[in-house]
DNA sequence: CATGTTTCCTGACAGC
DNA sequence: TGCTGTCAGGAAACAT
């Protein structure tokens, strides 16, 4: 399932393959869950809009769009003198099984495929999502900004909670302010790394192989972590992300980047999906139980 | 507010 | 072979 590194390698894998073109066309599917903004609000986003950048924020690819005033004037007949250009982002969140391919038009077009956008080459954009957890939306930023204050504004897109909520950036995130995410909380450490409103981009193999890297039980109180669990913690979600982005990802059901390619950061799982087998540094079986209604894996010697 | 539980979906897989 | 049942999980909705 697409988490952080994931995301992160599906982000700069579509970058790479489609920044400075332009989306000519647009076709939805018909099933409506993947759609979080209307197919209206959609076309009008993506329609005729040139692809700045892509990349990831939390488990978000985030896909920035604009619109020369030229172009945007020729497709209105009003005509300020002086217009800015037009300003959006296409948001995807993946979900458990959703996949962003950039490929030929003339590629047989997969099951569950719900949205394509048509380059201004002879490839696609597609998105396909099998179970229909993932979410696509669009935001635009020339409608949303306050002219005075150039800040966005509050309540804009609660919808959003998720992607301009006030979740931290894992690998960005201080020590203190890592601290004070946990201050006080009584649930346990698991759920509180999988709380995207605290920390963004952490699921469920990246929670369960920080905290067995920095040897902390998976059902502690988050609140009662000593400063030292605190930063082992710290420095092991940073270093297994890390280390997890610069594999391309884990590769576990069905996760492909952008081109197809499969991560390798699999191998180097320590307890995820390893219930039973002997754990890599003391040989006691993994076990797996269930915390915040998911799959928990933990070394039960190794970690306390 | 904080925390726990249920729901949405389909593919994979076990068992008969 | 083909059916049925169970399970996985991100995040929102709902319940406590």
């Amino acid at each position: 399932m697409p988490e952080l590194p994931e995301v992160e390698t599906i982000a700069n894998g579509v970058d790479q393959r489609v920044r400075g073109r332009t989306i000519l066309s647009l076709w939805l599917g018909s099933k409506p869950e993947p759609f979080r903004s209307t197919p209206a609000e959609l076309a009008h986003a993506l329609t005729g809009s040139a692809i700045e950048r892509v990349h990831r924020v939390g488990k978000h690819i985030v896909v920035d769009l604009t619109r020369d005033p030229i172009a945007a004037r020729r497709r209105s007949t009003a005509a300020p003198t002086k217009s800015q250009p037009w300003r959006g982002q296409w948001l995807v969140h993946l979900g458990m099984t959703g996949r962003l391919l950039v490929c030929q038009a003339d590629e047989p077009t997969p099951k569950h495929t719900h949205a394509i956008l048509q380059l201004d080459d002879t490839r696609e954009i597609r998105f396909v999502d099998s179970r229909r957890f993932g979410r696509l939306s669009v935001l635009d930023l020339s409608a949303e900004v306050a002219p005075n204050t150039g800040k966005r504004k509050s309540g804009a897109s609660s919808r959003d909670e998720g992607f301009l909520g006030p979740g931290q950036e894992p690998l960005d995130i201080s020590f203190d302010a890592f601290c004070a995410l946990f201050r006080g909380r009584r649930t346990p450490i698991k759920s509180a790394l999988l709380n995207q409103k605290l920390l963004h981009g952490v699921g469920n193999i990246y929670a369960d192989e920080s905290l067995f890297r920095a040897g902390i039980r998976p059902r502690r109180q988050a609140g009662r972590l000593t400063a030292k669990e605190l930063e082992c913690l710290h420095s092991a979600i940073q270093s297994v992300l890390r280390e997890a982005i610069a594999l391309g990802g884990s590769s576990v059901s069905d996760y492909v980047d952008a081109s197809g390619q499969k991560g390798f950061f699999q191998l180097e799982h320590k307890v995820y999906l390893r219930t039973g087998e002997p754990c890599l540094v003391c040989q006691t079986p993994v076990r797996r139980i269930l915390v915040a209604g998911r799959g928990t894996h933990f070394c039960p010697h190794c970690q306390h």
